[in-house]
DNA sequence: AGTCTTTTTTACAAAATCTTTACACCTGAT
DNA sequence: ATCAGGTGTAAAGATTTTGTAAAAAAGACT
Protein backbone atom coordinates (compact mmCIF):
# COMPACT_ATOMS: atom_id res chain seq x y z
CA UNK A 1 0.00 0.00 0.00
CA UNK A 2 1.31 3.53 -0.89
CA UNK A 3 1.87 6.23 1.88
CA UNK A 4 -0.50 8.41 1.81
CA UNK A 5 0.51 11.81 1.38
CA UNK A 6 0.27 15.17 3.29
CA UNK A 7 0.76 18.85 2.31
CA UNK A 8 2.12 21.37 4.93
CA UNK A 9 1.71 24.95 4.23
CA UNK A 10 3.63 26.74 7.36
CA UNK A 11 6.06 29.28 6.73
CA UNK A 12 8.16 28.52 10.64
CA UNK A 13 10.85 26.26 10.15
CA UNK A 14 10.57 24.44 12.86
CA UNK A 15 7.26 23.66 12.99
CA UNK A 16 7.73 21.86 9.32
CA UNK A 17 10.31 19.93 11.00
CA UNK A 18 8.40 18.98 13.49
CA UNK A 19 5.52 17.96 11.91
CA UNK A 20 7.50 16.35 9.41
CA UNK A 21 9.40 13.91 11.60
CA UNK A 22 6.16 12.84 13.78
CA UNK A 23 4.16 12.06 10.27
CA UNK A 24 6.73 10.57 8.74
CA UNK A 25 7.23 8.49 11.91
CA UNK A 26 4.03 7.73 11.37
CA UNK A 27 4.03 6.53 7.87
CA UNK A 28 2.43 9.56 5.65
CA UNK A 29 4.16 10.48 3.30
CA UNK A 30 5.38 14.67 3.81
CA UNK A 31 5.37 16.94 1.18
CA UNK A 32 6.11 21.10 2.50
CA UNK A 33 5.48 24.39 1.24
CA UNK A 34 6.92 27.35 2.87
CA UNK A 35 4.74 30.29 1.16
CA UNK A 36 0.87 30.21 0.37
CA UNK A 37 1.57 30.61 -3.31
CA UNK A 38 4.00 27.71 -3.27
CA UNK A 39 1.30 25.33 -1.48
CA UNK A 40 -0.76 26.05 -3.96
CA UNK A 41 1.15 24.93 -6.51
CA UNK A 42 2.24 21.93 -4.81
CA UNK A 43 -1.28 21.48 -4.27
CA UNK A 44 -2.53 21.48 -8.11
CA UNK A 45 0.43 19.55 -9.13
CA UNK A 46 -0.19 16.34 -7.50
CA UNK A 47 -3.33 16.83 -4.96
CA UNK A 48 -2.25 15.48 -1.33
CA UNK A 49 -4.75 13.36 0.72
CA UNK A 50 -4.43 16.15 3.37
CA UNK A 51 -3.18 19.60 3.90
CA UNK A 52 -2.45 21.11 7.53
CA UNK A 53 -2.50 24.94 6.80
CA UNK A 54 -0.98 27.33 8.70
CA UNK A 55 -3.45 30.56 8.93
CA UNK A 56 -0.64 32.97 9.95
CA UNK A 57 1.41 33.21 6.16
CA UNK A 58 3.22 35.76 5.30
CA UNK A 59 2.90 36.44 1.99
CA UNK A 60 -0.99 36.21 1.74
CA UNK A 61 -3.65 35.63 4.75
CA UNK A 62 -4.12 31.62 5.14
CA UNK A 63 -7.86 32.29 4.54
CA UNK A 64 -7.15 33.90 1.04
CA UNK A 65 -5.56 30.07 0.21
CA UNK A 66 -8.04 28.17 2.11
CA UNK A 67 -10.56 29.91 -0.26
CA UNK A 68 -8.37 29.42 -3.53
CA UNK A 69 -8.17 25.72 -2.60
CA UNK A 70 -11.73 24.84 -1.93
CA UNK A 71 -12.05 26.40 -5.42
CA UNK A 72 -11.12 22.47 -6.40
CA UNK A 73 -9.58 20.37 -4.01
CA UNK A 74 -12.42 18.80 -2.32
CA UNK A 75 -10.30 16.34 0.36
CA UNK A 76 -9.50 17.47 4.00
CA UNK A 77 -8.06 20.69 4.89
CA UNK A 78 -6.88 21.17 8.48
CA UNK A 79 -6.24 24.46 10.18
CA UNK A 80 -3.47 25.19 12.14
CA UNK A 81 -3.28 28.58 14.27
CA UNK A 82 -2.33 30.47 17.17
CA UNK A 83 -4.38 30.50 20.14
CA UNK A 84 -7.00 33.06 20.72
CA UNK A 85 -8.45 33.75 17.25
CA UNK A 86 -11.67 32.16 17.43
CA UNK A 87 -12.96 34.82 14.89
CA UNK A 88 -10.36 33.08 12.73
CA UNK A 89 -11.37 29.41 13.03
CA UNK A 90 -15.23 30.33 12.54
CA UNK A 91 -14.15 31.87 9.45
CA UNK A 92 -12.06 29.18 8.33
CA UNK A 93 -14.69 26.51 8.78
CA UNK A 94 -17.05 28.73 6.86
CA UNK A 95 -14.82 28.85 4.01
CA UNK A 96 -14.92 25.08 4.30
CA UNK A 97 -12.01 24.38 6.52
CA UNK A 98 -12.36 20.56 7.59
CA UNK A 99 -10.97 20.84 11.04
CA UNK A 100 -8.89 23.51 13.19
CA UNK A 101 -5.96 22.84 15.75
CA UNK A 102 -4.52 25.56 18.00
CA UNK A 103 -0.92 25.61 18.21
CA UNK A 104 0.67 24.66 20.12
CA UNK A 105 -1.40 21.01 19.65
CA UNK A 106 -0.47 17.51 20.92
CA UNK A 107 0.70 15.28 18.28
CA UNK A 108 -1.89 12.52 19.42
CA UNK A 109 -4.52 14.96 18.82
CA UNK A 110 -3.27 15.93 15.38
CA UNK A 111 -3.06 12.43 14.20
CA UNK A 112 -6.35 11.47 15.42
CA UNK A 113 -8.04 14.42 13.42
CA UNK A 114 -6.04 13.50 10.48
CA UNK A 115 -7.44 9.80 10.51
CA UNK A 116 -10.80 10.97 11.32
CA UNK A 117 -10.32 13.49 8.39
CA UNK A 118 -8.98 11.34 5.84
CA UNK A 119 -11.48 8.81 6.89
CA UNK A 120 -14.30 11.25 5.54
CA UNK A 121 -12.24 11.65 2.31
CA UNK A 122 -13.20 8.14 1.75
CA UNK A 123 -16.80 7.57 3.18
CA UNK A 124 -18.06 11.17 1.80
CA UNK A 125 -17.57 8.72 -1.73
CA UNK A 126 -20.54 6.43 -0.65
CA UNK A 127 -24.00 8.47 -1.16
CA UNK A 128 -27.03 6.09 -0.25
CA UNK A 129 -26.34 5.01 3.28
CA UNK A 130 -24.47 5.67 6.26
CA UNK A 131 -24.31 3.73 9.59
CA UNK A 132 -22.70 6.16 12.32
CA UNK A 133 -22.83 4.55 16.09
CA UNK A 134 -26.34 3.35 16.65
CA UNK A 135 -27.82 5.41 13.94
CA UNK A 136 -28.18 4.32 10.24
CA UNK A 137 -29.20 6.49 7.51
CA UNK A 138 -30.35 5.80 3.92
CA UNK A 139 -30.88 8.60 1.69
CA UNK A 140 -32.35 7.04 -0.94
CA UNK A 141 -35.23 5.54 1.54
CA UNK A 142 -35.01 8.79 2.91
CA UNK A 143 -35.25 7.00 6.30
CA UNK A 144 -33.17 7.24 9.44
CA UNK A 145 -32.97 4.35 11.94
CA UNK A 146 -31.68 4.05 15.45
CA UNK A 147 -30.77 0.86 16.44
CA UNK A 148 -33.10 -0.67 13.85
CA UNK A 149 -35.87 1.46 14.82
CA UNK A 150 -37.42 3.96 12.41
CA UNK A 151 -37.15 7.33 13.34
CA UNK A 152 -39.89 9.87 12.39
CA UNK A 153 -38.27 13.41 11.46
CA UNK A 154 -39.83 16.46 10.19
CA UNK A 155 -38.48 17.56 6.62
CA UNK A 156 -35.97 19.95 8.80
CA UNK A 157 -34.86 17.80 11.18
CA UNK A 158 -34.15 15.46 8.34
CA UNK A 159 -31.89 17.98 6.42
CA UNK A 160 -29.96 19.10 9.65
CA UNK A 161 -29.11 15.29 10.63
CA UNK A 162 -28.13 14.50 7.37
CA UNK A 163 -25.98 18.04 7.10
CA UNK A 164 -24.28 16.55 10.19
CA UNK A 165 -24.40 12.91 9.10
CA UNK A 166 -22.29 14.05 5.72
CA UNK A 167 -19.75 16.07 7.98
CA UNK A 168 -19.10 13.36 10.43
CA UNK A 169 -16.48 14.29 12.67
CA UNK A 170 -16.36 17.88 11.61
CA UNK A 171 -17.25 21.35 13.21
CA UNK A 172 -20.01 22.99 11.34
CA UNK A 173 -20.35 27.08 12.20
CA UNK A 174 -23.83 28.07 13.16
CA UNK A 175 -23.55 30.48 10.03
CA UNK A 176 -23.11 27.24 7.56
CA UNK A 177 -25.43 25.36 9.60
CA UNK A 178 -27.99 28.09 9.16
CA UNK A 179 -26.89 29.07 5.59
CA UNK A 180 -27.28 25.22 4.06
CA UNK A 181 -30.66 24.63 5.87
CA UNK A 182 -32.50 27.32 5.68
CA UNK A 183 -30.84 29.51 2.97
CA UNK A 184 -28.76 32.93 3.18
CA UNK A 185 -30.65 35.35 5.11
CA UNK A 186 -31.17 32.99 8.01
CA UNK A 187 -27.57 33.47 9.16
CA UNK A 188 -28.44 35.24 12.51
CA UNK A 189 -31.05 32.90 13.52
CA UNK A 190 -28.85 31.10 16.12
CA UNK A 191 -32.20 30.73 17.80
CA UNK A 192 -33.49 28.34 15.39
CA UNK A 193 -30.96 26.05 15.41
CA UNK A 194 -30.46 25.33 18.86
CA UNK A 195 -34.58 24.62 18.77
CA UNK A 196 -33.40 22.20 15.92
CA UNK A 197 -30.30 21.17 17.90
CA UNK A 198 -32.57 20.40 20.65
CA UNK A 199 -35.61 18.20 19.13
CA UNK A 200 -32.65 16.23 17.22
CA UNK A 201 -31.02 15.39 20.58
CA UNK A 202 -34.23 14.40 21.74
CA UNK A 203 -34.70 12.10 19.21
CA UNK A 204 -31.58 10.34 18.33
CA UNK A 205 -29.45 10.63 21.87
CA UNK A 206 -29.71 8.34 24.50
CA UNK A 207 -29.43 10.79 27.30
CA UNK A 208 -30.25 13.91 25.58
CA UNK A 209 -28.72 15.99 28.66
CA UNK A 210 -25.54 14.59 27.58
CA UNK A 211 -25.52 14.40 23.72
CA UNK A 212 -23.12 11.90 22.27
CA UNK A 213 -24.04 12.67 18.81
CA UNK A 214 -24.19 15.90 18.44
CA UNK A 215 -21.55 18.08 20.20
CA UNK A 216 -21.96 21.58 20.94
CA UNK A 217 -18.79 23.76 20.46
CA UNK A 218 -19.75 26.60 22.02
CA UNK A 219 -19.17 29.67 20.28
CA UNK A 220 -18.37 28.37 17.64
CA UNK A 221 -21.02 25.43 16.22
CA UNK A 222 -21.83 22.08 16.44
CA UNK A 223 -19.60 18.88 15.61
CA UNK A 224 -21.35 15.52 14.70
CA UNK A 225 -19.92 12.22 15.38
CA UNK B 1 -25.33 -19.57 -18.16
CA UNK B 2 -24.75 -15.99 -20.62
CA UNK B 3 -23.00 -13.52 -19.06
CA UNK B 4 -25.02 -10.79 -17.92
CA UNK B 5 -24.49 -7.42 -20.11
CA UNK B 6 -23.38 -4.48 -18.77
CA UNK B 7 -23.82 -0.79 -20.80
CA UNK B 8 -21.39 2.34 -19.35
CA UNK B 9 -22.22 5.64 -20.96
CA UNK B 10 -19.49 7.76 -20.11
CA UNK B 11 -17.63 10.06 -21.63
CA UNK B 12 -13.24 10.25 -19.73
CA UNK B 13 -11.83 7.01 -21.29
CA UNK B 14 -9.96 6.03 -18.25
CA UNK B 15 -13.16 5.31 -16.17
CA UNK B 16 -14.21 3.08 -19.26
CA UNK B 17 -11.30 1.09 -18.85
CA UNK B 18 -11.05 0.51 -15.25
CA UNK B 19 -14.86 -0.48 -15.08
CA UNK B 20 -14.48 -2.60 -18.15
CA UNK B 21 -11.29 -4.78 -16.82
CA UNK B 22 -13.12 -4.71 -13.25
CA UNK B 23 -16.48 -5.79 -14.70
CA UNK B 24 -14.87 -8.29 -17.27
CA UNK B 25 -12.72 -9.90 -14.46
CA UNK B 26 -16.02 -10.45 -12.47
CA UNK B 27 -17.68 -12.12 -14.98
CA UNK B 28 -19.44 -9.53 -16.71
CA UNK B 29 -20.06 -8.82 -20.54
CA UNK B 30 -19.31 -4.88 -20.43
CA UNK B 31 -20.55 -2.73 -23.46
CA UNK B 32 -19.20 1.18 -23.77
CA UNK B 33 -20.73 4.39 -24.80
CA UNK B 34 -19.21 7.56 -24.68
CA UNK B 35 -21.84 9.99 -25.33
CA UNK B 36 -25.06 10.02 -24.15
CA UNK B 37 -26.60 9.81 -27.92
CA UNK B 38 -24.49 7.03 -28.19
CA UNK B 39 -25.88 5.61 -25.31
CA UNK B 40 -29.20 5.54 -26.14
CA UNK B 41 -28.52 4.10 -29.20
CA UNK B 42 -27.17 1.02 -27.82
CA UNK B 43 -29.34 0.44 -24.73
CA UNK B 44 -32.31 0.37 -27.68
CA UNK B 45 -30.93 -2.00 -30.22
CA UNK B 46 -29.55 -4.70 -27.29
CA UNK B 47 -31.03 -4.04 -23.84
CA UNK B 48 -28.47 -4.76 -21.37
CA UNK B 49 -29.04 -5.99 -17.97
CA UNK B 50 -28.04 -2.67 -16.05
CA UNK B 51 -26.67 0.47 -17.16
CA UNK B 52 -24.16 2.50 -15.62
CA UNK B 53 -24.80 6.54 -16.72
CA UNK B 54 -22.50 9.19 -15.57
CA UNK B 55 -23.95 12.64 -15.07
CA UNK B 56 -21.29 14.88 -16.41
CA UNK B 57 -21.94 13.98 -20.07
CA UNK B 58 -20.41 16.35 -22.88
CA UNK B 59 -23.55 15.77 -25.47
CA UNK B 60 -26.19 16.43 -23.11
CA UNK B 61 -26.81 16.61 -19.36
CA UNK B 62 -27.26 12.97 -17.75
CA UNK B 63 -30.50 13.66 -16.29
CA UNK B 64 -31.84 13.97 -19.82
CA UNK B 65 -30.59 10.93 -21.38
CA UNK B 66 -31.67 9.16 -17.87
CA UNK B 67 -35.47 10.33 -18.45
CA UNK B 68 -35.21 9.46 -22.36
CA UNK B 69 -34.16 5.64 -20.69
CA UNK B 70 -36.62 5.60 -18.33
CA UNK B 71 -39.85 6.14 -21.12
CA UNK B 72 -39.33 2.55 -22.44
CA UNK B 73 -36.01 0.94 -20.15
CA UNK B 74 -37.19 -0.66 -17.04
CA UNK B 75 -34.13 -2.24 -16.07
CA UNK B 76 -31.33 -1.14 -13.51
CA UNK B 77 -29.38 2.52 -14.26
CA UNK B 78 -27.22 3.03 -11.20
CA UNK B 79 -25.55 6.68 -11.35
CA UNK B 80 -22.23 7.89 -11.55
CA UNK B 81 -21.19 11.32 -10.86
CA UNK B 82 -18.86 13.57 -9.27
CA UNK B 83 -21.03 15.45 -8.27
CA UNK B 84 -21.91 15.09 -4.51
CA UNK B 85 -25.00 17.23 -4.43
CA UNK B 86 -28.24 16.90 -2.77
CA UNK B 87 -30.09 18.41 -5.39
CA UNK B 88 -28.47 16.34 -8.43
CA UNK B 89 -28.88 12.92 -6.06
CA UNK B 90 -32.80 13.70 -5.85
CA UNK B 91 -33.10 14.72 -9.39
CA UNK B 92 -31.54 10.95 -10.52
CA UNK B 93 -33.35 9.34 -8.19
CA UNK B 94 -36.61 11.31 -8.62
CA UNK B 95 -35.91 10.64 -12.68
CA UNK B 96 -36.11 6.81 -11.90
CA UNK B 97 -32.37 5.89 -11.23
CA UNK B 98 -32.20 2.70 -9.18
CA UNK B 99 -28.86 3.54 -7.15
CA UNK B 100 -26.65 6.38 -7.05
CA UNK B 101 -22.74 6.53 -6.63
CA UNK B 102 -20.00 9.53 -6.18
CA UNK B 103 -17.03 9.23 -7.81
CA UNK B 104 -14.40 7.94 -7.06
CA UNK B 105 -16.08 4.90 -5.81
CA UNK B 106 -14.92 1.81 -4.03
CA UNK B 107 -15.06 -0.99 -6.45
CA UNK B 108 -16.48 -3.92 -3.99
CA UNK B 109 -19.24 -1.18 -3.03
CA UNK B 110 -19.99 -0.80 -7.23
CA UNK B 111 -20.26 -4.37 -7.08
CA UNK B 112 -22.71 -4.60 -4.04
CA UNK B 113 -24.76 -2.29 -5.96
CA UNK B 114 -24.68 -3.77 -8.90
CA UNK B 115 -25.70 -7.31 -6.98
CA UNK B 116 -28.16 -5.95 -5.39
CA UNK B 117 -29.81 -3.74 -8.79
CA UNK B 118 -30.08 -6.95 -10.91
CA UNK B 119 -31.26 -8.59 -8.16
CA UNK B 120 -34.48 -6.35 -8.58
CA UNK B 121 -34.41 -6.39 -12.31
CA UNK B 122 -35.29 -10.14 -11.86
CA UNK B 123 -37.83 -9.95 -8.66
CA UNK B 124 -39.59 -7.35 -10.62
CA UNK B 125 -39.70 -9.05 -13.93
CA UNK B 126 -40.48 -12.61 -12.25
CA UNK B 127 -42.68 -11.93 -9.04
CA UNK B 128 -45.99 -11.29 -10.37
CA UNK B 129 -47.41 -10.67 -6.77
CA UNK B 130 -45.89 -9.78 -3.82
CA UNK B 131 -47.11 -9.85 -0.02
CA UNK B 132 -46.75 -6.86 2.39
CA UNK B 133 -48.51 -7.21 5.97
CA UNK B 134 -52.40 -7.97 5.69
CA UNK B 135 -52.03 -6.91 1.54
CA UNK B 136 -51.69 -9.32 -1.10
CA UNK B 137 -50.86 -7.71 -4.37
CA UNK B 138 -51.17 -9.93 -7.98
CA UNK B 139 -49.76 -7.89 -10.30
CA UNK B 140 -50.84 -10.44 -13.56
CA UNK B 141 -53.92 -11.13 -12.07
CA UNK B 142 -54.26 -7.06 -11.23
CA UNK B 143 -55.50 -8.25 -8.13
CA UNK B 144 -55.65 -6.44 -4.22
CA UNK B 145 -56.48 -8.91 -1.32
CA UNK B 146 -56.70 -7.63 2.41
CA UNK B 147 -56.96 -10.60 4.13
CA UNK B 148 -57.98 -12.70 1.28
CA UNK B 149 -60.77 -10.51 0.77
CA UNK B 150 -60.64 -8.81 -2.99
CA UNK B 151 -60.89 -5.08 -2.61
CA UNK B 152 -62.11 -3.34 -5.86
CA UNK B 153 -59.89 -0.04 -6.64
CA UNK B 154 -60.40 2.06 -9.81
CA UNK B 155 -57.52 2.17 -12.05
CA UNK B 156 -56.04 5.27 -10.39
CA UNK B 157 -56.28 3.46 -7.09
CA UNK B 158 -54.61 0.80 -8.24
CA UNK B 159 -51.41 2.28 -9.72
CA UNK B 160 -50.59 4.26 -7.28
CA UNK B 161 -50.78 1.46 -4.47
CA UNK B 162 -48.56 -0.44 -7.33
CA UNK B 163 -46.23 2.42 -7.00
CA UNK B 164 -46.24 2.47 -3.40
CA UNK B 165 -45.76 -1.41 -2.88
CA UNK B 166 -42.65 -1.72 -5.47
CA UNK B 167 -40.91 1.04 -3.38
CA UNK B 168 -41.93 -0.22 -0.03
CA UNK B 169 -40.14 1.62 2.95
CA UNK B 170 -39.01 4.62 0.79
CA UNK B 171 -40.34 7.80 0.48
CA UNK B 172 -41.62 8.50 -2.16
CA UNK B 173 -41.78 12.70 -3.02
CA UNK B 174 -45.55 14.19 -3.98
CA UNK B 175 -43.83 15.41 -7.56
CA UNK B 176 -42.05 11.85 -8.10
CA UNK B 177 -45.83 10.34 -7.67
CA UNK B 178 -47.66 12.56 -9.18
CA UNK B 179 -45.27 12.01 -12.60
CA UNK B 180 -45.49 8.16 -12.14
CA UNK B 181 -49.27 8.24 -11.92
CA UNK B 182 -50.19 11.17 -13.78
CA UNK B 183 -47.34 12.31 -15.51
CA UNK B 184 -45.04 15.10 -16.24
CA UNK B 185 -47.54 18.19 -15.94
CA UNK B 186 -49.09 17.36 -13.00
CA UNK B 187 -46.28 17.55 -10.65
CA UNK B 188 -48.06 20.38 -8.38
CA UNK B 189 -51.21 18.67 -8.55
CA UNK B 190 -50.80 17.40 -4.97
CA UNK B 191 -54.12 17.76 -4.00
CA UNK B 192 -55.29 14.94 -6.43
CA UNK B 193 -52.55 12.88 -4.23
CA UNK B 194 -54.27 14.00 -1.11
CA UNK B 195 -57.41 12.79 -2.13
CA UNK B 196 -56.44 9.41 -4.02
CA UNK B 197 -54.19 8.80 -0.72
CA UNK B 198 -57.28 9.30 1.59
CA UNK B 199 -59.59 6.82 -0.71
CA UNK B 200 -56.77 4.21 -0.43
CA UNK B 201 -56.52 4.55 3.04
CA UNK B 202 -59.95 3.79 3.59
CA UNK B 203 -59.64 0.74 1.69
CA UNK B 204 -56.30 -1.15 2.69
CA UNK B 205 -55.89 0.60 6.21
CA UNK B 206 -57.97 -1.08 9.37
CA UNK B 207 -57.76 2.24 10.86
CA UNK B 208 -58.12 5.14 8.13
CA UNK B 209 -57.19 7.56 10.82
CA UNK B 210 -53.84 6.14 12.11
CA UNK B 211 -53.01 4.50 9.17
CA UNK B 212 -49.99 1.61 9.09
CA UNK B 213 -49.33 1.80 5.15
CA UNK B 214 -49.17 4.53 3.95
CA UNK B 215 -47.74 7.29 6.10
CA UNK B 216 -47.44 10.42 5.53
CA UNK B 217 -43.90 12.48 5.55
CA UNK B 218 -44.89 15.91 5.85
CA UNK B 219 -43.52 18.76 3.36
CA UNK B 220 -41.91 15.98 1.58
CA UNK B 221 -44.20 12.84 0.54
CA UNK B 222 -45.76 9.39 1.31
CA UNK B 223 -44.06 6.20 2.85
CA UNK B 224 -45.39 2.98 2.19
CA UNK B 225 -44.48 -0.14 4.47
C1' DA C 1 -80.40 10.04 -23.51
C1' DG C 2 -79.78 8.37 -18.77
C1' DT C 3 -77.34 5.95 -15.19
C1' DC C 4 -73.26 4.57 -13.11
C1' DT C 5 -68.48 5.05 -12.04
C1' DT C 6 -64.48 7.63 -11.72
C1' DT C 7 -61.82 11.79 -11.71
C1' DT C 8 -61.26 16.66 -10.83
C1' DT C 9 -62.53 20.82 -8.07
C1' DT C 10 -63.83 23.22 -4.22
C1' DA C 11 -64.15 24.38 0.47
C1' DC C 12 -63.12 23.85 4.94
C1' DA C 13 -61.45 21.23 9.14
C1' DA C 14 -57.58 19.12 11.38
C1' DA C 15 -52.92 18.21 12.17
C1' DA C 16 -48.19 18.96 11.91
C1' DT C 17 -44.50 21.94 11.66
C1' DC C 18 -42.07 26.19 12.10
C1' DT C 19 -41.24 30.51 14.44
C1' DT C 20 -41.16 33.29 18.34
C1' DT C 21 -41.01 34.20 23.15
C1' DA C 22 -39.68 33.57 27.73
C1' DC C 23 -36.79 31.97 30.95
C1' DA C 24 -33.39 28.69 33.16
C1' DC C 25 -28.79 27.18 33.00
C1' DC C 26 -23.84 27.03 32.66
C1' DT C 27 -19.18 28.97 32.32
C1' DG C 28 -15.76 32.14 32.71
C1' DA C 29 -14.49 37.09 33.72
C1' DT C 30 -14.75 41.04 36.77
C1' DA D 1 -20.78 36.97 44.28
C1' DT D 2 -22.48 39.07 40.25
C1' DC D 3 -22.68 39.66 35.53
C1' DA D 4 -22.61 38.78 30.56
C1' DG D 5 -22.59 35.83 26.71
C1' DG D 6 -23.72 31.84 24.86
C1' DT D 7 -26.64 27.78 25.21
C1' DG D 8 -30.78 24.56 26.30
C1' DT D 9 -35.78 23.81 26.89
C1' DA D 10 -40.63 24.31 27.01
C1' DA D 11 -44.51 26.11 25.33
C1' DA D 12 -47.49 29.55 23.01
C1' DG D 13 -48.56 31.62 18.56
C1' DA D 14 -48.51 31.56 13.46
C1' DT D 15 -48.18 29.28 9.34
C1' DT D 16 -48.03 25.60 6.29
C1' DT D 17 -49.37 21.19 5.05
C1' DT D 18 -52.56 17.53 5.05
C1' DG D 19 -57.19 15.18 5.43
C1' DT D 20 -62.09 14.80 4.33
C1' DA D 21 -66.45 15.36 2.44
C1' DA D 22 -69.05 16.49 -1.09
C1' DA D 23 -70.23 18.82 -5.41
C1' DA D 24 -69.14 19.34 -10.29
C1' DA D 25 -67.24 17.44 -14.42
C1' DA D 26 -65.95 13.83 -17.41
C1' DG D 27 -66.27 9.38 -19.25
C1' DA D 28 -68.18 4.68 -19.92
C1' DC D 29 -71.85 1.68 -20.72
C1' DT D 30 -76.52 0.13 -21.87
Amino acid sequence: MNKQEILIIDDEPQIRKLLEITLESHDYKVIQAETGKQGLLMAANHPPELILLDLGLPDSSGHEILKELRQWYNKAIIILSVQNSEHDIVTALDNGATDYLSKPFRTAELLARMRSAIRQNQSSNTVSCIEIGDLHIDWTARSIRKNDELLKLTATEYNLLSLFAKNEGRVLTHQYILKEIWGVGYQTETQYLRVFVAQLRKKIEDNPNQPRHIITESGVGYRFQ
